[in-house]
DNA sequence: GTCTATATTTCGATAGAC
DNA sequence: GTCTATCGAAATATAGAC
């Protein structure tokens, strides 16, 4: 492998990942992976083992792309109202450049949990420490009495949802490619607004 | 077949249901299908001919299942506050009754949208229809001036994603399934506040 | 490392007896 | 209508040449 062209692993890596998130592990087909990566079915096995070798190596990887970068934000020491609109802004920002990764991995993790749910323990994303940050805010009076369970739910329901439901948006209503980003574009105010309204004192 | 055990066609229907709900088309496999309904494989192919049309004849009940009923609530004739408790309240029941059929319904729309979203356009989820009253509560006062689309998403946003989420929320915070379910049921006040704080005058 | 060819397994579907 | 047995078509996985 050169430096200029990526190493096989990483095409096959590649190619596996867009398959994988496009139809899900049980829809997914090492032809079509193969086909993807411009290489011969043989050559995945050859790479790894098995398909459940190759989806465990992408799925870590895919997982990290949708959490940890913005809960950065959260932990640092802007002021709340700072917070929320970068969590926010950063989340979304994320999750445009990867619309399909929030329903295969919810999906995956449905079929999977008890096998799957290992890799997010491992990858800092401590739920506790973000609630602790939210009772912390709390007594500081920064911001109203508020359940932390409630409102990271509804923090991280009105970022994700619109991706989980973007082939119904785009069905039902008369949302094209660019609509539907521009729709997400003004969420990046929404939320915020709608989220500090109902806390902040 | 007598009154009293149901067909063998509606045994057959309920067991592929719970299958297909669980695992998905692609994953779903006809053998446990057969075996959830107590008979055998070839039985499921002398009533529907094949497991394509066995799926499609589940998915128009399902989706009827997490859709219709609440949406009533929005088109009567009660104030608007009354409106979202009453929405919210019958919403997170019929979610509650079929906690994953959110996921499998939105699964499956992501991987043959075209095929599938014309089962919702028959069925009266008429969604213009539900922006129109939102636009005559603006008019007359009776709330701020929001954006429809953003206001409907978050409602169905909040209501809906955490049973998207439940494996996760199952794994990684202490939840078990009693606590979840109760987690539910405080959001049918937690949503109402959350939604109308925001736009109420 | 990469390919072609083939083995193996799984699964949807059918044939045919009862 | 229901079963047992079996077919045939994928799809994963391996063998072996280059």
């Amino acid at each position: 492998m050169s430096e200029l062209d990526k190493s096989t692993e990483q095409v096959i890596l590649r190619a596996a990942r867009k398959v994988f998130t496009l139809r899900g592990f049980d829809g997914a087909r090492m032809q079509q992976i193969a086909d993807e990566a411009g290489i011969n079915k043989a050559l995945l096995h050859y790479y790894f083992r098995s398909k459940e070798k190759l989806f465990d190596a992408i799925f870590k990887e895919v997982m990290q792309l949708i959490i940890p970068g913005a809960v950065q934000v959260l932990l640092s020491d802007l002021n709340f109202s700072e917070k929320i609109y970068g969590f926010v802004e950063k989340y979304l920002d994320s999750l445009l450049a990867n619309p399909d990764v929030p329903g295969f991995v919810l999906h995956e993790l449905s079929l999977h949990p008890e096998r799957l749910l290992d890799n997010i323990k491992g990858m800092g994303v401590d739920f506790n420490l973000l609630v602790g940050q939210i009772r912390r805010e709390i007594e500081l009076k920064h911001i109203k009495p508020v359940e932390p369970d409630h409102f990271m739910i509804n923090l991280v329901s009105l970022c994700m949802f619109p991706f989980l439901a973007r082939p119904v948006l785009m069905g039902l209503t008369g949302f094209d490619h660019g609509k539907f980003n521009a729709f997400i574009a003004e969420r990046k105010q929404e939320i915020p607004r709608l989220i500090l309204q109902s806390i902040l004192p």
